[in-house]
DNA sequence: ACAAAATATATCGTGTACGATATAATGAAG
DNA sequence: CTTCATTATATCGTACACGATATATTTTGT
């Protein structure tokens, strides 16, 4: 019964599941990051900077696997929310200086919680998710460019 | 060297490279698709017109893991490049009746090449791509609702 | 040193994606 | 048979996410 149209049909595709996983998640973070006036996005970028407390927006772009012209605007709003600074950077003016802030530091502690009350809502095992990790950077890594 | 932060680490997520993997598949699509003039929400709506003919709004909503907010402006799109036709249901008049039109049907054959040449891509063995997806459902199928 | 290419951000317009809320039609309970 | 709850869709406001384009700074080639 196979026909040339089964590879348009839902239920065989990868890419679709991917995508509504991912809305999945960020449907169940944001209620748990709205406590610590986070959206999904910022929260990542917040990961980073309390990882690297000083970055560049191109730094951003590249661990977060996003474009310059999403992050922009988000960032103001981070900087806004005061968790960070934005400065550019004197000894290249082309970038930009993002800092972490004493106020975002502060975030960190509140934020400790939300991955554990995020991964009982998602059951996967031990080695399933070790899988699934290997898989999707597989995918993030390999491909071409961008 | 472990400590309480390192479940904030960005390479300790599971969720961030599922968005990140999401994202990236559709930014691959889209120069795709444009030549069928549908984005990739629009792509995988017509994927269930293409396979059901006529559906619900309710139907698309549950298909396709999203909310009926994000479909409506979408349909009315997809309904104005005539590809589908949006009627009220007489039998129950609270439903849409979503029809595939005939031109809808046509572009079948048009993206009929489109998920072997993402699949050049994205570079999984059989085996990967038969786990990936299996771990998908899971956790697309397994939580409490929504 | 200076025009030309490369790099890092910024701006703009379009299209999702969601929570919150409103509305209309149907179903259920007394 | 009529109120009250439920269901399906619609509307609104906010926040990404991206391609296309523009601008400022640095680097490179000569």
């Amino acid at each position: 019964m196979d026909n040339k149209y089964d590879c348009l049909l839902l239920k065989n595709q990868l890419c679709f599941p991917t995508y509504a996983v991912a809305n999945k998640i960020i449907r169940r973070y944001q209620p748990l990051l709205k406590k610590l006036d986070l959206t999904y996005t910022q929260y990542i970028v917040m990961m980073v900077m309390w990882e690297k407390e000083v970055v560049n927006e191109k730094d951003l772009v590249n661990a977060l696997y996003l474009q310059a012209n999403t992050l922009n605007p988000l960032l103001k709003k981070l900087e806004a929310k005061n968790y960070i600074q934005i400065k550019k950077d004197e000894s290249d003016k082309r970038n930009l200086k993002i800092s972490l802030t004493n106020e975002g530091r502060l975030l960190k502690d509140k934020a400790v919680d939300v991955p554990a009350s995020l991964a009982k809502e998602i059951n996967l095992t031990q080695e399933e998710a070790i899988f699934f990790y290997k898989i999707l950077y597989k995918i993030l890594n390999e491909t071409k460019e961008d």
